[in-house]
Order: structure tokens, then C-alpha cells, then sequence
DNA sequence: AATGAATGAGAATTCATTCAT
DNA sequence: CATGAATGAATTCTCATTCAT
């Protein structure tokens, strides 16, 4: 194994470790003392990998969504090599799985919620060729039907942003009810938009 | 001057120090000290006052967002004796004043972002009669029209829920686009939802 | 025993309480951890008296050199109330009497060496009106044989710069000869200069 | 270039590294991985060649001292070969010249100031035969005139300290007075003395 | 000889909270 | 009611040094 990927183990036997501790309690009662000891590390191999508690956040919240996204996207994939799938279709698909993933991880959704912003934006940023080209798909078919490119896409983000909010409530405190019952609301205002 | 009157002046006092410092600052780099330092006040007066600083922030932002409220409703029921204004156009208008609000005073809307959950539920416990009896309007509006009640009241907060998000990003960080890009797509939404 | 009476007297415990520490050991191998157990406090009120370990350094010497300077003029005084002493006379009597505290108290100078610029910085701005007077005597004197008041002031700086510099390698480190040896070269480079 | 050369061309490399940075900042807050990558090497190289930072700093002052004065006493010796100069003409041009190349160098003149007494222990123990025979002919001159072999020695001792001190005071804070100033005061004291 | 990841003791500093005045 | 000096646990972060590669 070489020595980058040594570090690269270790780095996320860290995040692993911090991730653990950050859903257990929150990350302003978590020390990076515990984290350390969790992780099984000296006090200043932390500092090697990460910057400070926040850095380490950042790192964290880029490295789960990822992971995320990348099942949800797996999901979705073999959902389409089983039976055509149309493309609102395929949005409220991803949206499902996506809410399924976070119901079963209200933690990591916790955790989120607390930096939506910047969750957002790491998911983005995400070169996830896969997302990308989904998004793609949709956007083309959109601007087919004449709506201006930059609209589709604002419009895209827009949605996006308002299932993580009303998901983050729903699923964390039942506000203003259950998933179970905000779903269908919630598929049914994504559809009237698409 | 009442002993109560007095006591109400003190809070209102540290609050509005609490909060130039919160909005400057933030939450967690704002010690204790400063906002007593800021009030003109002991240490040891703060705590007669709150039980701690999240507490503070507590009363903080329900002082504030009920502040906010009231001048929008008090410009909306203006408006209403002006002309004619239909329900979905009361709505818009209203969302219309809160976002126009928020861009004054983006510091308050950062302050509300990292705490929406919490904004939102002290905003549905307000007791503001006329926030409540508008809001009845629209829920009547639309059971009559054969929607269940409850169902009304959900996509009711969802919208609420999905209006705050999409414009923390936007006008905070003009993520996907500035606010006034932002606005036409979000009443469009707002239409097409309702 | 006022409030602010009862401050200075903690101050100044710990000041004495770090001056013992300070030359038994040297600053950068203590703590302030150590200084606060041996002041008998706890360190957060450390941090209320002094901003960091410098600043207690800074009135440490202070405070120490203003006991020593104040000391020695005493000493002076009575003398002078003894016997007519010429100028010249003075002088040499009150670096003598400073040579001989140095060489009671090694520590002290052995602290004051690292820092002697500081130490005479302090030094001057000593509000020890005798001090002053003591001085403005020479320099009146001078000034009638017809030397410039700040040529004179210089000079006076400059011996005092050059009769510490050489009493710490004398006295600390016999460099390059025991003070007792010392003195007479000192006296004799006085008087010419004088 | 034998292993020798290369030992002693990395050395040097090093210190002036940390030359740079000591001056810069200083030795209490430069820590030896600044120095380290500035040097271009690996932290474990370090302590091939220095036991520590205090080790390191000593190297650093005996070889910049070094420099310093074989610098002066170059241009002494081409000045005593362009004209005759009587020997305290020697004295005041061999000051009048270091404290020029102070003037320039001011970092370095700190640096130094920090440690005045080791730069002098340094300063003595080089073995310039040069300012070793320079120094011997002023002594013979004035043991020629009745004056104590050793006392002669002390004499000159004192000054340079003298000289040192007085300079990093006047060149680095202006204080009393800029050097341009001091220096005909300094230079009046010394004709007086010897 | 050179490397640089890992170490972990240790230092500085903060800050919410208390309580005697 | 108000004060603000005192507390000390808790936390972050540094850094000289080692040692396996």
C-alpha cells in the first residue's frame, strides 16, 4: 500500500470516527479530544489531516453526501435497466430514495440540516458525472418545451432546496406531520412544477 | 413605571445588544461577556434574565421575526383597503414584503437561516391573531374547493418551508442566482402550487 | 480594604509569586500554570489581571526596578543628609549603590538583562520625581559649563545604557572580570566622561 | 565537491534559512518547520546538523558576527594602507564602521541585541587573528604608557559592550536619540576613555 | 544520509456560572 | 435587585523529537 493511500485510510478512519461522535451528540459537545480517541490517533495527527473541527465538518458532510448520492444513483440505474421510466417519473424516483435514505439515517440528516447551505453546495460541486448527466436529461427536455435554459436550472435548484427543508423538518421533528404523509404532498407539488 | 415595565425594558435592552452581536459575529463566537458589556449591565444581571445564551437566542429571534410579521401584516391590510386583492395575490404579496424585508436586513436572515427550524416553529406559535385568521382564509378557501384541511395546512407550511430556504441561499450568497432573478420563479411556483 | 485595594494586592501577589518562579527558573520554562498555583488563585483570574505571560513580565520589571531605584535614592539622600557630596560624587555613589543591589540579587538582573532595553524604557518613564530631580541637578550643572541640555541628556543615557550592559556580564557572568575589579574601570570611565 | 563541502554548503543553507525567519519574527516564534521548509529539507535532516533551536541560533550568531567583522576589518585594512591613522583613529573607524553596517541591517542588529552577551562570548572566542593583533597593538600602546596589561583589556572590554548597547538602543528605537546623533556623543566618550 | 508521518505531553486561553457583597 | 471578581473545567492547538522506511 502505498503512502498516500495509507493516509487516505486514515483520513477516513477520522471522518468515520468524528461521524460517529458528531450524530451521537451534536458537534459543539463533541471535544476533539473524543474524536481522536475514537479515531485511535494522536492529538496532533488531527491537525495533519484537518484544520480544525469545521474543516473536519466540511470534510465529513462532502464525504457522506457522496456516498449518498452515489447509492441513490445506483438505485436509479437499475430501477431504468428494469422498465422505462419517464423523466418527471424518474425526479420523484430519486426524490423517494433519497428521503428512504434519510428516514433511515435521521442523524446524518441532522447533521445536514444544520449546514444545508453548504450540503447544497457540496452537492453541487460533486463531479458526479451520473447526477450531472441526469440533471442534464432533464434540463434538455425542458428547454425543448421553450423554458429558458438558466430558468430550468434555478428552478431545479429551487426544488432542491425546498424538499431538503420541508424533508429536514418532517422526518427530524414530524413538523408540520410525518413523511409518510408530507410524501405525496410533497410529489404532488413537484409535478405540478415540472 | 412599573417594576414589570421596567424588568420588560432591561430584556428588550439585551436582547438588541444580543443581537447586533449575533448578526455581526455569530452565535458561538459571542461570548456572554460581550453582550453584557454591549447591554451596559453586570454578568450576574444577565442570568435573572435567561437561563443562557441559547435561550437568549430563543427569545431573541421570536422578538424579532414578530416584529418582522407585524410590519408585513400591518402593510398587507394597508394594501387590502386600498383595492380588491384575491386570495393567491395576498399570498404573493406577502411573500413579496417578508423577501423584501430579509434583503434590507440580511444580518437577521443569516441569524434566522442557521436556526430556521426554530424560526419557523416560533413563527407558527405566535399568537398573532391576524397571521392566524389570514391564514384561515386561505385554508377555508381551499377546503371549500374540496382540498381535506389538513392537507391545506401542510402544503401551506411546505411552501413556507421551501419560500424561507430558497431565499436564505439566494440572498445571502446568491446561490443559484440573486434574489431578484429568484422572486418570478418562486411566485410561479407559488401559483402553480396553490 | 476598598475593592481596588484588594485588586492591587493580588496583583501584586502574583507578581511576587512569578518573580520567584521567574528567576529560579527562566519565563519561557514557566508556566503560568505554575505561576497561578504559587499565587494561591485560579487561572482564569490570571487572565483577569494580566493579558498573557508578557505583560506580566513587563510589570514585573516595573514594578521591581521602581523598588530598587526607589531604594537606592534613599539610601542617597540620607547620605547627602550625612555630608556635602560633590555631583560627580553622586553619581558614582548611586551606581555604586546600584552595582552593590545587583550584585545582592543576581535573579533580578539576570531578568532585567533579557530585557534591558524594556528595563530602561521603564526606567525613564518612572514618574519617580526624585529620580527626575536627581538628574535635572547634572544636567542643570552641565549646561552652565556650556554643553547642550541634550547632549547632556544623551550622554547620561548612554552611560547608564553602557553601566548596566557591563554590570550584567560582570556580575552574572565575571565577564570579563569579577565587579569588584570592574568598579574602579567603571568609576574611571565616569568621571572622565563627567 | 567531497561529503565534507556538501555538509557544510546544506549547514549553511540552513541557518541562512533561519537567519531570514529569526529576523522576520523572531526565535521564540519560529519553530523549526518553518525553518525546515524553508530550508528545503526534511524535519528529521534537522537534527542531523543542530541539537536543537538554541543550538541552531548560536551557529547562526558566531557566523553572521563573523562575517560582520571580517567585513569592518577589511576596510580598516585598506584604509591604514591608504594613510597613516593614529590608534584611536583606528578605534573610533573601526566603530564608526560597524555601526554603519548595523545601520543597514537592522533585523540582524536585533537578532543580536537578544542576545548581546552571547554575541560578545562569540566575538571574543573568534579566532580572527586579525582583530586579535588589532586589538593586542592598542593594548601594547597603552601598557607602553604605564597603563596595567589587564586593566587595559577590561577597559576595552567595557566599551565594546558599552558601544553595543548604547547602538541597539539608538539604532533600533531612536532612543534617546537616532544614531546619527549618538554617534559624535559615543565617539567623544571613547577619545575621553582611552 | 534523508525523510516526513506520527507522537502526546504540555501550554495558553476561554467562558459559563456562581456567590458574597 | 444588581454587581463583577473569582472560578476551574474544558478545549484548542503547538511543536520538539522520534523512528520506521
Amino acid at each position: 500500500m502505498t503512502v498516500d493511500e495509507k493516509k487516505n485510510l486514515k483520513r477516513a478512519n477520522i471522518i468515520e470516527a468524528a461521524y460517529k461522535l458528531f450524530t451521537k451528540q451534536n458537534i459543539n459537545t463533541t471535544a476533539i479530544d473524543e474524536v481522536v480517541k475514537a479515531a485511535g490517533i494522536a492529538k496532533g495527527t488531527f491537525y495533519l489531516y484537518f484544520r480544525d473541527k469545521y474543516d473536519l465538518l466540511d470534510q465529513l458532510i462532502l464525504f457522506k453526501s457522496s456516498e449518498l448520492i452515489s447509492l441513490t444513483l445506483e438505485r436509479l440505474r437499475y430501477e431504468k435497466q428494469q422498465r422505462e421510466i419517464e423523466l418527471s417519473e424518474q425526479v420523484i424516483f430519486f426524490v423517494d430514495s433519497m428521503i428512504d435514505r434519510f428516514s433511515e439515517n435521521k442523524p446524518l440528516l441532522a447533521l445536514m440540516s444544520k449546514n444545508l447551505s453548504l450540503t447544497l453546495q457540496n452537492l453541487n460541486s460533486l463531479d458526479s458525472g451520473e447526477l450531472q448527466s441526469a440533471l442534464s436529461e432533464i434540463t434538455d427536455a425542458c428547454v425543448e418545451r421553450g423554458v429558458p435554459r438558466r430558468e430550468v436550472r434555478n428552478t431545479l435548484y429551487a426544488i432542491t432546496d425546498m424538499v431538503a427543508s420541508v424533508c429536514c423538518d418532517s422526518i427530524l421533528y414530524e413538523r408540520p406531520c410525518p413523511i409518510s404523509e408530507m410524501k405525496p404532498i410533497l410529489f404532488s407539488i413537484i409535478k405540478k412544477i415540472i
